[in-house]
DNA sequence: CCAAAACCTGACCAAACCGTCAACTTTTTT
DNA sequence: AAAAAAGTTGACGGTTTGGTCAGGTTTTGG
């Protein structure tokens, strides 16, 4: 509650090493939790992959679940980010394909993050915060009234919205979460770059067509560059 | 196998209390399982819910392991009951709708063991057998091949047939796996029949126009009911 | 320069875990 | 009816777990 006193705040070397001791620890957690779940993942295991001692990793973080719901939250936060490209000015065809990029972009990158969070709600979201919980729901309300207008504007099909975005997000959040079985189904190791476009083309073609998007201008959003996104054009991998 | 030997085995007693104890456990299992996954669970917590001394379990199954591998395979085979839908021989819009309300079916009903599945591929599959993983590549491999042939018959688009259909399992598979989110989203408790359906018609919409099929007769495969599949029929909920 | 604050850590604990086992009862077979 | 097979179970062992704590060192602020 300290208001007015709020000192600078000044970059201390203790400051440092409490920034860096962290984030090391939330790093290794990733990793280990996208692999093992919450009850799988030791502490132990994460204080040995931090480079610390495990008294140190609770000097830093109270409780296991706090470093588990510490992450959670961030990811939340960075989802927000892709969010964005649905804005109601926008070409349709524009936002869709811009908001499909940026969630495969991000389960390519941040595959780990993706994981730990499929985990968390194939269990019920037990450590879901409320706030949580109303922040994706008002997502889904504001999103869905923009895929309405677009559909009275006759830009695209009347479909219901939330079921919409629930295609756009599983679909894209799979490619992170189930990468062991496109793997499998691929016959390949980690997926290249080129496969990975190949995959986030095919799915803004259906999603696009499918949606009955009048496509406006440019066919992908402000980068005019090697894959086009028209829902004609052919996509498919060697 | 054995074709002249096979025993009548009869209906003994003892085998009965045999299958009805293994069951029991198996029950118990999914749901504990799904909720808990692989580490979380425990199998006291099994033999508790089962109404058996936890002794008992493992007179019946050798390890933990062994149960979770044992509701895993179950699964994979009654998955590929859905997967018939999709036929060479068949209108490619009935197959593919047929599909998609099929493993839709499975999500509405099969949630908890679903979700088990989602939760070991989230994990990297660690107790997938060589066999599944094969089975999977090759059913991957056979329908990849019809999509190919109806795309060379001009019956839908030219697209990577395996990332089709990763995006028909994926989003039918969010409806089980997800459960808790879609229900966070949709604002509501467990979702009604209809609730269920909207989802399902939505996503066949979506898929058959955006994959380009040309519809063939009937709109409904085989069961012409209230919601009709045709692509240009809006799907909404009130 | 020194007290206070921040940081570090080896050793420890109670609880929970998976799996075992010997001894028991019940059912099946001969 | 007796031997064999199948089913049942309480108690226990060895290990791992999340979390604590006392006592240490280092850094910071005055």
């Amino acid at each position: 509650m300290t208001v007015v006193e709020e000192r600078p705040k000044q970059e201390t070397r203790a400051r440092r090493v409490r920034e860096r001791n962290r984030q090391r620890i939330l790093d290794a957690s990733i990793e280990i939790f996208a692999r093992k779940g919450f009850d799988g993942a030791s502490i132990a295991e994460i204080a040995e992959r931090s480079g610390l001692p495990k008294a140190n990793v609770y000097y830093y973080f109270p409780s296991k679940e706090d470093i588990y719901s510490t992450i959670i939250d961030n990811l939340i936060a960075e989802w927000d980010a892709a969010l964005e490209h649905i804005d109601i000015d926008r070409d349709p065809a524009d936002a869709l394909a811009g908001y499909i990029r940026a969630k495969m972009e991000f389960s390519y990158k941040r595959t780990a993050q993706s994981k730990m969070f499929a985990n968390e709600i194939v269990h019920g979201g037990r450590f879901l915060s409320r706030a949580n919980r109303s922040h994706m729901r008002a997502i889904t309300i504001e999103k869905g009234k923009i895929f309405e207008a677009w559909a009275r504007a006759g830009k695209m099909d009347r479909l219901d919205p939330t079921h919409v975005f629930i295609l756009l997000w599983g679909s894209t959040q799979f490619y992170a979460d189930f990468d062991a079985m496109v793997e499998s189904m691929l016959n390949t190791g980690r997926l290249t770059r080129e496969q990975f476009n190949v995959a986030t083309e095919t799915i803004v073609h259906i999603v696009l067509k499918g949606c009955g998007v009048r496509s406006g201008a440019r066919p992908s959003a402000g980068r005019p560059n090697s894959h086009g996104s028209r829902a004609s054009r052919s996509v498919r991998s060697a």
